[in-house]
DNA sequence: TAATATTAAGTAAACGTTTACACCACGAAC
DNA sequence: GTTCGTGGTGTAAACGTTTACTTAATATTA
């Protein structure tokens, strides 16, 4: 098959010491042989085994990545942010879809263990007990993306999600809206969940607007489907609606969607803001006002600190990104 | 670290020959044995090395896919069936994003050569011929996904392009519309572009309909941009435009957002169908009618191909999977 | 000039598996 | 009672690297 170091070292006429530190720029050799081994590696067009280089080095230049849904806009861009950076770095991914499920994440685990990644980046999901200990026996770092542990101090990359709803609760208060609902996704979420709707009350008490708890309806989760069907409630619990912030850009859409269907025109009679800022934001139609969470930021500035812990640098903290509104054409300005 | 099978071995009071035969369930040991063995695996939590597998197997159990752009909804439904058919043959999938970079993808190649993928999965691009030359040295199977190869002899799964435009504009002829435009992508390109704009003029011709050029507009791309700048031209070259075939969802979507800046309304005065059946087309407003590829099952299929080559079925024809248009709210009918 | 550092190499062990081969004991066949 | 298979097991080589250690030659120093 292909040529091994061997090969080379035979062509050369050298050892495969030589050609090793060669390979690897380590002192040892005088140019003249560094050329000729060069040559030779050119032509016999050889490439190293990184299979072999790593049972030795016990390094794999490998990650993992799990993430609850690869197909969701949410996890693809957070992936493409965490492949740049891994790519830049010389590592490459192992793509783990979890499937929101605990057996198979296990399996992802035990697997990566099995081909000793030296990393795990974690996504979206609350790190469960059974995950935390089987990452602790493998021994490689972790960090975790767009989530964050409550329970275990690790390191993690994401946004305030308190605050991010809370700017957005306000900004409609800005614009002039007194009578404001959410849409939540599910209320016993402790990352996506419950920061946000808290968020959403204090910015209404901190600028003097009353709240009741039928202001707010709870989707099982945060899809189209969830934020299609909660708008009716919400609107059903509440007169005179005038606005309201969603959990996700999916349940914005999704209620969007349901305002067409019942006559109501966004932003003319109901305005909406949204979170996350997915590509489908720009694309409806009208598009979307949102919060945007930088989630290919968070993807490559996780990535790039996982790849610091692997290569050595201990204790690093836990970072929060900035978000910021994306003011595009489904909030009205009633001022 | 970690155990080894030594550990094992010497921990159940065994060969490791014996040991690695009770793991690949070979015959040669007493049930006793066995039960010893698997005793001390338990006891030591004991994981065989993939790596030190992978170097004398010269199997990794691994397959590298590379997509132009890891986090549009396009790739990442192909990307999900594959990583599903993958896990469930016990394979790791490697995500290469190309960025469209050739000097990326033949990194990559590389990348997979030297950490010694099984197979590789290539999708939506054109296969060049520095490309096929990298991937023939290397010595794995290939199969392409959502494209073809006019210049190699490669498996490949997709969608008939050429059918389904056909079938698109079809449909709007039987609703009908007499006066169809089309929004394309790229004309050069071979996969996605020609073979979707000559169904379309077949089908004109099919029915009975003439066909003059300026009835399609081209963009440079395929995307949500393109679409809404495509739009208004379209409306400028043809009168009394009814309905059009766009060449992606994406631009459906641009084109309809053009048509509420224009106060068209979708699909009274104007009907439009896309082409994917991204997530997007059951979320835009109205939904939109589109022809469905299958990208999910394209890349699951794919998936199966590929690791099936690798375990040495030789000779695996291409794949053509149906498409179906999903009539949802965009295109009205005249009749 | 002799002692010592430095440089340019080579040798061989190690990494954790799989597997060809050898070995032994035991029962069956002649 | 010798021969022969056969099931159970061990030994050691191999996979393609990296690297600690060694060696020989040359350069530097006293």
């Amino acid at each position: 098959m292909s040529a091994t170091i061997k090969d080379v070292a035979r062509a050369a006429n050298v050892s495969i010491a030589t050609v090793s530190r060669i390979l690897n720029n380590q002192p040892g050799y005088s140019s003249k042989t560094k050329e000729r081994v060069l040559k030779a590696i050119e032509a016999l067009d050889y490439q190293p085994n990184a299979i072999a280089r790593g049972l030795i080095s016990k390094r794999t230049k490998t990650i993992g990545v799990l993430v609850p849904d690869v197909s969701s806009m949410f996890s693809s861009s957070l992936l493409k942010g965490v492949e740049d950076a891994a790519y830049s770095k010389g590592y490459s991914v192992i793509m783990c879809h979890t499937a929101f499920s605990g057996i198979r994440t296990m399996d992802y685990l035990r697997l990566l263990n099995e081909k000793r990644a030296d990393g795990i980046l974690f996504t979206s999901e609350v790190l469960k007990e059974a995950y935390y200990n089987e990452i602790q026996r493998m021994g490689v770092p972790v960090v975790l993306l767009a989530t964050q542990s409550m329970s275990y101090s690790i390191p993690y990359v994401k946004v305030d999600d308190r605050m991010a709803a809370y700017s957005a609760t306000r900004y409609l208060i800005r614009k002039g809206h007194r009578k404001i609902g959410m849409i939540s996704g599910n209320k016993e979420d402790i990352i996506a969940g419950k920061p946000r709707i808290y968020g959403f009350i204090q910015a209404l008490e901190d600028h003097g607007l009353p709240f009741h708890k039928n202001q707010i309806v709870y989707g099982p989760g945060f899809y189209f489907e969830d934020g299609k069907k909660a708008l009716p409630e919400l609107l059903k619990q509440m007169n005179g609606l005038t606005a309201v912030v969603s959990a996700s850009d999916f349940m914005a859409v999704g209620a969007m969607s349901a305002a067409y269907e019942l006559g109501l025109r966004v932003p003319d009679d109901l305005s909406i803001i949204g979170y996350d800022n997915l590509d489908i934001a720009k694309m409806s139609v009208p598009a979307l006002t949102t919060v945007a969470q930088p989630l290919l930021k968070i993807g490559c500035v996780g990535a790039q600190m996982l790849i610091e812990m692997v290569e050595g640098r201990k204790e690093i903290e836990g970072r929060i990104l900035p978000h910021r509104i994306i003011e595009r054409g489904t909030v009205r300005s009633l001022s």
